[in-house]
DNA sequence: TGTACATTATACCAATCGGTATATAAGAAA
DNA sequence: TTTCTTATATACCGATTGGTATAATGTACA
């Protein structure tokens, strides 16, 4: 790994464990064991840092999200895949993604929400796509296309991130094929089954 | 107002907006008129004052919860009461239940999340004590009460945090009476009906 | 009146904040 | 060899951080 690659692994292993505003930069370049004109030589600034950082993973997310969106088949195959690349990402870059919802769910004005929001827009919208490419087969939808993409992501965030919450308290939160399955299973035909 | 509730009042109002972290007790003190000793006669620290802002507020909402939970009736209609109640608290107390909610996403070694951990936990336990109170209308469980009550309280916190996202980007996302039946009513039979 | 207590301000602390001016080292191109 | 570029470190900047020592209020009670 060269520096910049360093930089960036320090500050995400520092912002998924403290957030963003209570990591300094001279505890991330330590961490990395470079100095500050390093990081600034990359990036420009404790902003611009972020901004790469997010750059660079949600590409990889957005880019599987709308792969699993766009495929073959009826809304329950396609929401099956969207969780279960949702879930897969979440456990192969878990402090990014427990990061991003951080960010997410931070201050409006403050400004690394502000950095992440064009991100999550477009996240949001490709949820929000799935529901509306199938509303021939969910007949009158009567708006109720946002109401699906919020609750159909809002279930898979908490997920997601009580999967981190239940490691600390010590409780089993594993999300598995079956979950995922489960997960979906409700989200589409309730708890009564 | 006294000044430890304008304290109280101010800090929740820039927490709120840009998070704790990015918040200095300087600015605190400015907005409500006062100077910084008076906030550490108050309150002792910057995380003391998190901590009676945290308990204020959290007792009303858990109390809250716990009655609607306890209510007689089935198993849908307690979901709708702790819904409502949940959406109610929401829009009245709208800067801290948001506030809440960026803390409960937060780093985990975050010291604010830290304080915030236990509040939440004993709220948790309220909504899953509702599907365990349950378990002989749903019939058998399979464990699933955990399921349920992850997703459920997912979907009724990031419905919560649409509303004030949505107004950022100029997309409504109110929650009515009828939107609350309908968020219900999709968690509890699916999206088909 | 005197005294004790609760409350608040002035003025300060060391440490850290994000950021940078300057110098230097290494490698490539001329 | 000289020069240019890339990449890095030393040492610093003013501003802000959370927090406090000290003193001055106001008020209540003796």
């Amino acid at each position: 790994m060269d520096n910049r690659e360093l930089i960036l692994q320090s500050a995400l292993d520092l912002f998924y464990a403290r957030g963003y505003d209570a990591v300094g930069v001279q505890e991330i370049v330590d961490r990395a064991g470079v100095t500050k004109p390093t990081l600034y030589y990359y990036f420009g600034s404790k902003l611009g840092l972020l901004q790469k950082l997010l750059e660079s993973q949600c590409q990889i997310l957005n880019q599987g999200v709308e792969e699993a969106a766009k495929k073959e088949g009826n809304l329950p195959e396609i929401l099956y895949g969207v969780a279960r690349f949702f879930f897969d990402f979440a456990a192969s870059h878990e402090k990014f993604y427990l990061f991003m919802l951080a960010l997410f769910y931070s201050g409006r004005e403050n400004e690394a929400f502000q950095t992440v929001a064009p991100f999550i827009e477009s996240h949001y919208n490709m949820i929000l796509g799935i529901f509306e490419a199938a509303a021939p087969q969910l007949g009158n939808m009567r708006g109720r296309q946002k109401l699906f993409a919020v609750g159909f992501t809002g279930v898979l965030n908490h997920h997601i991130m009580m999967v981190s919450y239940g490691r600390k308290i010590d409780e089993k939160f594993e999300i598995s094929n079956e979950t995922t399955y489960e997960i979906v299973h409700q989200f589409l035909y309730g708890i009564y089954t």
